[in-house]
DNA sequence: CATGTAGTATTACTTCGGTAGTTTTGGATA
DNA sequence: TATCCAAAACTACCGAAGTAATACTACATG
């Protein structure tokens, strides 16, 4: 069982997931132009997709000999997983302290605020 | 100006903030008795501490020769840095998509919940 | 005064994320 | 068939976090 936990991705990780999430599988060259204002050699990305690889982030089927990139693990197991780790190593798994937090700290629209107030008045009658 | 960002703490770091802010200024065996679930040497410790104040986290007055250490960043700017750093980077700026997550993931409890309630109501109001 | 101990200082090593140069290879094309 | 190009493979390096052993030192106490 892997059970590999999908917390702790650094930010250029976080963002060729995203690219794969949002683009659908995409080769080495694919990933670069979807981080093209990253600047980044073309072997650093096939680096680190290798290494994403290894650690069972993504998963590679070949095209000719291109390599074809596709996520392993989906956005929401690894966004609830970081929002998780998140909300106990800081918040003590409050979620309002962390709301609270948020609040105090951006301009959240009026459209941002109800449906926040949706989703709780929904959690709220189911339970 | 520094603007030093006190985001990406590792979970060591964090956790000896954790410790120094709940337990006020504390020597290295204080740290690492506050860290026992860990079972960490001494000077584990007293090496993280060091390169913790070379970041400017903490700092350090002398108690005769022995070092009581104090953070030099509040708890409420490492939170704040922290859930607006992960906000951005998995749930585009979106707090009601991160507490939709946060709630179809946990149990919140009633309690909880109507704390919610009320933080996102005086926000509205405010606004 | 000698010495043990509780501290700090020094040094070292591993892993991981990030970044990229250099080398090899397989297929296209002149 | 010889060569060139694009893609993968290999190698290398840095910094930060984490972990700790070893070395040094100042004070207490016998």
């Amino acid at each position: 069982m892997s059970t590999r936990k999908p917390f702790r991705l650094g930010n250029l990780q976080l963002a060729i997931m995203r690219a794969l999430w949002s683009g659908g599988p995409a080769t080495v060259a694919d990933v670069q132009r979807s981080l093209s204002d990253r600047a980044l050699a073309y072997t650093t990305v096939a680096t680190m997709l290798r290494k994403m690889e290894e650690r069972g982030l993504v998963a590679h089927d070949k095209h000719g000999r291109t390599f074809v990139y596709r996520p392993l693990v989906q956005q929401d197991d690894v966004r609830q997983g970081m929002a998780g780790d998140l909300l106990d190593r800081l918040f003590a798994g409050s979620v309002s302290s962390l709301v609270s937090h948020l609040l105090s700290q951006r301009d959240v629209g009026r459209e941002e605020l109800e449906k926040l107030e949706s989703l709780i008045a929904d959690r709220r009658d189911r339970q």
